[in-house]
DNA sequence: CGGTGCCGTGTGAGCGCTCACATGGTAGCA
DNA sequence: TGCTACCATGTGAGCGCTCACACGGCACCG
């Protein structure tokens, strides 16, 4: 169909113009039929949507960018992204905005300073981007500096602590350690031990922070916490430390289900059985957690929830950029397999 | 610093020649100095910078883009996005792009189709996108079409089958499948089956018909190979279904490490060891591989040297654009662990 | 001392599109 | 028949920037 002038070199692409006047029109007329607006006689429109077909015409969105300042394109800036969570964050956001017709860009951040997310934001915002969103699981600045970074421009953050005065949406990360904890506690376990993420991480945080305080509300002390560093193999040397020190524990929570599965090694390579002498819990519910072994037992979060919630109050705020900050929380899911059992009569 | 005229509603941006009347130079002198270039009096550019950071002046891109031509940007196109591959993917060529000054767009398509192809590509090349990356495991159209699509925007497919004429780059499958079944076959066994990924997966054809074609060269029949799904569950129902056939075998090829995981789990449960009773070897080396139990031989991708290829490839392809199509081949490496051991004596 | 060169700066035009408004024609109603 | 009303279409302007070029001034040279 398409009759490209291909004369030698490059080809310049058809604009509205080429295709006014191959159908006899005004330009007007034409951008009239691209944006599907009314008033145009049926006729005309077959006319236009003819001369666009051979022409294999494509309106050029740069420009119409230029002149409405929107763009239906929405930017991310991940920190972090090659772990589980972030990367699963990122590509649910992308369908769930690829529903609504935006499209998505995405940066990364090598740190969760302020100059880099500078950087990031700022190439966003002089490009029209009709939103952000942010996933800032480890950060070393305050958000009011962010809120100004961006103007105008509409952000949800993901991953912020709960209580900011920001656009931003949650997995209940306290509610399901707690679950956690509390399990290990009705199954009548005594001595807990625990291998957390980097502290500096929200997430992990939040974690370490209800399980020390689920703990403790059942009239137990927690026993060791050993941060690490969400890797299977950062489990695993925790673990062995753990076991070094020569604290006897029957409980281990686990910040991620990565580390679980070293956690686990650790424990089988010393000898001791899993679940019959330690108890281990995990964290995520990554699809094969149900294919360790034994079986984990974690707290699964719904990363596809997220991504819509997230798309769903971003493109609310986009409509309306004045809607009153406030967190959306998703809760996560609790769910038993075979790493967790009752201790063994003391 | 920065004094908006925050005057009630929305703030109109500061552009060039704000920026030009708060300096007391033209627009073109302005220009010259954002753009770094040269001819301009040190005064002179002193007094710009000022006035940009008194206004907090941002170039506006898309007016830019619009004159250029260029954006900066480039697309990708990506199939099955939650899979390790994939994202691995994703993230490595957003991180060579970025050191190169580019940014990234990135979005996904349902199926292999041509017709959401055409959707997602026509999005770049409208929108003055430099370059596009297709990582196209799964497709039921022919190149040729998509080249059609791109018309001169230069593009890079990943996972696209060795032999055809296009820019590409791709992990040797072939040689490393092979490496795994020769290994298995140095170890002295003699009778081999496989759990492939979906055939319609390059990647899992390559490796399923490496895989026959080294245990055929070595003078064996291959045994039974059940297609499955790329993930733990999926293994663990096809190895049920391999072992329900009564089919008597030691060494067990699979077609990534999630399926292998599952694999291992439904051997264990059928009473048999790994590797005493039953070898296994998998594919992709995640990072949780080497604790798996036992720690898995398989076969490393390195995805972040694939995102490095492709990133040079593509900047070299824009900047001329008339290089020969050519595929670029990274060679995976063979990992030797514990799941994979000579057979017991017959 | 008039020409040649270059440096620093300014001017015009236009990228491809959408907005706001102006126009001409036809129908509707008194 | 003359008025308003609306429909279909066209015109002007401008989004914010970069390109190509034009210009004045100063130094350098013979």
């Amino acid at each position: 169909m398409a009759e490209n002038a291909r004369s030698g070199g490059r080809v310049r692409k058809p604009t509205l113009e080429d295709v006014a006047r191959c159908a006899d029109v005004s330009y007007q007329t034409v951008s009239r039929v691209i944006n599907d607006q009314p008033s145009v006689a049926e006729a005309t429109r077959l006319r236009v949507l003819r001369a666009i077909e051979k022409l294999d015409y494509r309106p050029n969105r740069t420009a119409r960018s230029l002149v409405t300042r929107r763009s239906n394109a929405v930017g991310i800036v991940s920190f972090g992204a090659t772990y589980y969570g972030p990367t699963q964050m990122l590509v649910h956001i992308e369908t769930a905005l690829k529903g609504r017709g935006y499209s998505l860009t995405f940066t990364t951040v090598d740190g969760g300073s302020l100059a880099a997310m500078r950087h990031a934001i700022g190439a966003f915002t002089s490009q029209n981007y009709d939103g952000v969103v942010m996933i800032t699981p480890v950060s070393d600045f305050d958000i009011a500096s962010v809120v100004a970074l961006c103007g105008d421009t509409p952000f949800v953050m993901i991953d912020v602590d709960p209580g900011e005065r920001v656009h931003s949406v949650a997995i209940a990360q306290a509610h399901g350690a707690t679950l956690a904890a509390e399990h290990l506690i009705a199954l009548g376990h005594r001595s807990f031990c625990e291998i957390s993420g980097p502290l500096v991480w929200h997430d992990a945080r939040l974690r370490h922070e209800s399980w020390m305080t689920a703990v403790r509300a059942a009239g137990f002390t927690p026993g060791p916490s050993l941060e690490s560093d969400w890797t299977a193999a950062g489990g695993f040397s925790a673990t062995r430390r753990l076991l070094d020190m020569g604290v006897a524990f029957t409980a281990l929570s686990v910040g991620n289900d990565q580390m679980a599965l070293g956690a686990i090694r650790a424990l089988r390579d010393a000898g001791l059985r899993v679940p019959e002498d330690v108890s281990v819990v995990g964290f995520d519910d990554v699809p094969e957690a149900a294919y360790f072994d034994p079986p984990l037992t974690t707290v699964r979060q719904d990363f596809e929830a997220l991504g819509e919630q997230t798309v769903e109050y971003l493109v609310a705020l986009i409509a309306s950029p004045t809607i009153a900050p406030h967190q959306r929380v998703l809760y996560p899911q609790f769910v038993v397999r075979s790493s967790t059992a009752p201790p063994r009569d003391p």
